[in-house]
DNA sequence: GTGCCGTCTGCATACGTGTGCAATTTAATT
DNA sequence: AATTAAATTGCACACGTATGCAGACGGCAC
């Protein structure tokens, strides 16, 4: 009952045709209605599947997406893995992943991997690349997506929220609550995603007329972010409204802010977060955030990434999507603010 | 500037050896050190780099481990496989995530898919192999591990955390802490983990001369669990503890008790949970649970897998590892109960 | 110098598939 | 029916590596 492995040769002869017939027939090429038959009832009953791997020594490219990302606590990312993951199981690629701590050599060696794979195309994700690493894998002729994060030099594609927009909408939102003194915890300020967030949320507030009583960077991280609010509310103009970087860091705010520091959210301090997380959601937190839309940011990422892969003179391209701000419990809303 | 694939074959030109020799050095067999060394300065200048596909093809083994997997959205899930990825990129395998919704047919065409990339190994993580499928694995000589679920048909790997006996301790916990009326929200009953917790606690709880006045299952599923806790509040006896089967759904527990019942934690109603994922941790919910110590729960399936892979005689293993349950602030600490 | 053994090396082939090319069949057109 | 164009098919080779086999080489003992 030994099933050995089964290739073209042995469809084609049970069928009594050529090896290439099969392969034409499994690869999509034309090939007679007759042959087609014969090939598929051998390969049926034999139980042949074609190898992927063979599959793409010949072609140079496997069916295989490199997911390269730095890490998985934030909640927003693994959701992403997972909804990439099936979206692409479902074109029929498979996601390779590779964990990336978010220095440049690590992260040149994880490409190097990943393009001894052949694979056929990288998603990064909260991840940057340098230059230099793009242009290796454009010459290699593999695409790569950024996704949440973008890059100013041009030539790679990526799709984020429209993060510039929402933080201004933070800023907008903050203000018609009567928020006298804002502050704010950035994201990273190597990322793009932070530094948007933070210039739209500042542009915002310069348009009331208004800055921010303090700017302190968080790292994306829960600890730092519990030290910037002790810092920022410790001072002897403590804030009355924080707006964090993402909804993770915001968590620990609002740990910090009623745990340790004995105050009330919304009442003594507004928190406002970014990305909607499902955490956010639940009744402990009921983070009032932007919602960065996880499928539809998915979607795009897929499409181009496949787009390109199809078509590799298909050129880069930057994808912004909006976001709504969602209206929870932590953080006071206007009268007649609309969600 | 065009680096065109370098192929060992360029490598043995430049060194004026053979392409076998450059094979023999990069794969580690027998080579005098005069030919290492030349072929490793001209693979150093040619910047080459063995095709593992290649490699796989020949040797009809990749260096691709799967990872087959449910849902992402209970922490636990995430952070082992952050973990397990990171431990196998040290050992020079890489990672290919599987998502499979816990259905039979689902899982058969993801092993398949596993199957053609001739992966080394394949590990499973909150998702069930049925006999026959671990059958197929075992004919195709791939070994297989489950992560954090058991399998009552012997013949294969796992690698779960002491159930039975995180489950009496929890009881003998609850119990110490006076509690009368003690009921469970347990795990899905299709899994080992949930029903292993289950029959723990009962027995437990038995020790001490009691019962649970309630056990719902809860399927690891919040919307699950909340509507369970609501239940079990509602009744004529509602419960002054809950042993919940995991920590993702004793959040859900929690928020239904505080925001939705206005009844306190510890006060009204003790909770436990199971896995002390780090949300566990943050001052929101300040969970007392058991914690499955992940670190060496990775490690052991890291361990178990590549021993299976270096050696296919190695007979399958079911490892248990203890955990301690950390006290926080969601349930009464007994008197001189130590950590 | 001869014989033997152990190590190293190159040759050739295999892994399972895709694809250019030429030969052949089929359909379409005059 | 004859001619031409199109479609199909088989042959052979390529992708980049591992490995069995046999020959070459060096060292050692007699």
């Amino acid at each position: 009952m030994s099933e050995r492995k089964v290739t073209s040769l042995h469809v084609a002869r049970r069928a009594g045709v050529s090896q290439s017939a099969v392969s034409r027939v499994f690869s999509g090429a034309s090939a007679s209605p007759q042959t087609v038959s014969k090939v598929r009832k051998a390969a049926e009953y034999l139980g042949y599947r074609p190898n992927p791997l063979a599959r793409a020594m010949i072609t140079g490219k496997s069916k295989i997406i490199g997911l390269v990302v730095a890490y998985l606590d934030n909640q927003f990312y693994p959701l992403a893995l997972e909804r990439l993951s099936n979206a692409l199981q479902d074109q029929g690629y498979h996601v390779l992943v590779f964990m990336a701590p978010n220095d440049e050599g690590a992260v040149e060696k994880v490409v190097h991997d990943l393009m001894d794979y052949q694979v056929a195309g990288i998603i990064t994700a909260s991840v940057g690349m340098t230059n230099d690493l793009t242009r290796r894998c454009a010459d290699a002729g593999i695409p790569v997506v950024m996704f949440n994060r973008g890059q100013d030099g041009g030539g790679i594609s990526s799709v984020t929220s429209a993060n510039v927009a929402g933080g201004a909408q933070i800023a907008e939102f903050l203000v018609a609550g009567g928020h006298k003194r804002i502050a704010h915890i950035a994201g990273w300020k190597g990322s793009s995603t932070g530094r948007d967030r933070q210039r739209g949320f500042v542009d915002g507030l310069a348009a009331n007329g208004m800055e921010p009583v303090a700017i302190i960077d968080g790292h994306f991280d829960r600890e730092i972010a519990a030290q910037a609010t002790r810092d920022i509310m410790s001072g002897s103009k403590p804030a009355d409204a924080i707006f964090v970087g993402n909804d993770h860091m915001a968590f620990a705010v609002m740990d910090t802010l009623r745990g340790e520091l004995g105050l009330s959210v919304p009442e003594d301090v507004s928190v406002v977060g970014y990305d909607d997380v499902p955490l956010a959601a639940w009744a402990a937190y009921d983070l009032t955030t932007l919602r960065q839309p996880l499928n539809r940011m998915v979607e795009a990422t897929v499409d181009t990434l496949l787009g390109q892969i199809g078509d590799p003179a298909r050129p880069s391209q930057r994808i912004e999507i909006e976001g709504p701000l969602i209206l929870r419990g932590s953080a006071k809303t206007p009268e007649g603010w609309t969600q």
